[in-house]
DNA sequence: ACCTGAACACCGTTCAAGT
DNA sequence: ACCTGAACACCGTTCAAGT
């Protein structure tokens, strides 16, 4: 039972199929929501442009219309996903505790979709989302009367131990059975021709508490404070 | 001019195709080689199996017989890179000084082969010279004070932020005509919304200088030799 | 401008068969 | 045990053509 009138609109299994010349009525705003599905069921693996236009009901070309490409796509997915990092009330922590606040939210964020990682760390972040983050980091930054090129680099550190601790904890979290995974990297250490290693096995195996994360970005705020000169405590 | 005993070498390009049953003298340090070669040649995109089999002189099929699958392969060709990691002398350095330059060297390995990155990222990292540098980091800890679940803790921080640092610079060190892209990022970010973003734009675009890479490693080091304890100094 | 059909140039892997 | 031939089930993207 479709709608009698024409032309079918995209992703109806009723409908007629269509000829060249007929609208599916998509937009780049409904591709993106049918990537950003397609990416929540089944990651970024199952995220590819025929499987999309497929879901769409359209032919894998059509997608062309509306997105540049995967790449451009993906650019987009991305930067609708960093829409969602907010931390409220910032402005009210300690300048430190806000950014670290921020960089486990950002964390967070990457870690639900960690698939997306390389994509992330292979394109430049210069979406708009991308910006606002930045910005909130460099205000942060300035409240801590680190500023100029500093706060670049020190929120260019915070980010290089994010995105490692997400580029390795990700695809650790998107296997299953992770005790047995777990166990069988505890033998292989332990039956190592390295002592140290053989010795430290059940540590060497277990996967990093979130507290280590914490703990990792503290110390390089830590060195990003002592470095801003200590003539400058207010 | 071939030379007439059969059967005919793999990748000899004179010799008369070979009938199922026939061997083309592979192994799997052939393989291994052949797949070295191809990553140094066109990166780890341009290392697909049907590459790898075509410039051995075999079906693409026949890579199973002497390798488990693309994925094992790749853990062999990124444990055969790790054995190039090599610090002279670092027994004589302070521990400090000696888990920075283990820390530079490899992060200088996976610059040269970035495109293996996310591979390594991937996979659990258990192969021989993964242990060995894994003991080698450990007894400088151990030199510094730093043992037990704490040496593991610290060394994976300092693993975590070496990673990040390769997968932020490595695609961009892939890219050619830098000086061109760093402007376009120097004008978008010149032109964003944000205020500290468009007054920052220049840092921003601004590649990492490998002084960041130490900084970020000392700083991680730092904190590390901290929270051992006071108790401690030797 | 938006869409279809068909094609191009690839992938990794498996199965059956030959020696 | 080692290799070939053929196939399966995919990819992203481009080109020409239709309305």
């Amino acid at each position: 039972m479709s709608t009698p009138g024409r032309p079918p609109r995209a992703s109806d299994p009723d409908a007629a199929p269509r000829g060249p010349g007929e609208r599916a009525g998509l937009t780049a705003d409904i591709v993106l929501a049918a990537a950003r599905e397609l990416l929540d069921e089944s990651g970024a693996e199952g995220l590819s442009m025929r499987r999309l236009a497929d879901r769409l009901g359209v032919a894998p070309n059509a997608l062309y219309s509306h997105v540049p490409g995967k790449a451009g796509l993906l650019d987009a997915v991305l930067d609708s996903l960093l829409a969602e990092v907010v931390v409220a009330g910032i402005e009210a922590m300690g300048w430190r505790d806000g950014l670290l606040s921020l960089m486990r939210a950002s964390r967070a964020m990457l870690l639900d979709h960690g698939s997306l990682l390389p994509h992330l760390l292979s394109r430049p972040m210069r979406g708009p989302n991308a910006s606002r983050l930045a910005e909130v980091a460099l205000g942060r930054f300035e409240a801590g009367g680190v500023t100029g090129d500093a706060a670049v680099e020190g929120l260019r550190a915070l980010l290089t131990f994010t995105f490692g601790s997400v580029a390795l904890e990700a695809p650790r979290r998107a296997e299953g059975d992770s005790a047995a995974r777990e166990e069988a990297g505890r033998r292989a250490f332990a039956s190592a021709d390295d002592a140290r290693v053989a010795a430290s096995a059940d540590a060497l195996a277990r996967r990093p508490a979130d507290a280590a994360f914490d703990t990792g970005i503290r110390w390089l705020l830590e060195g990003i404070d002592r470095d801003r000169g200590p003539a400058t405590a207010g």
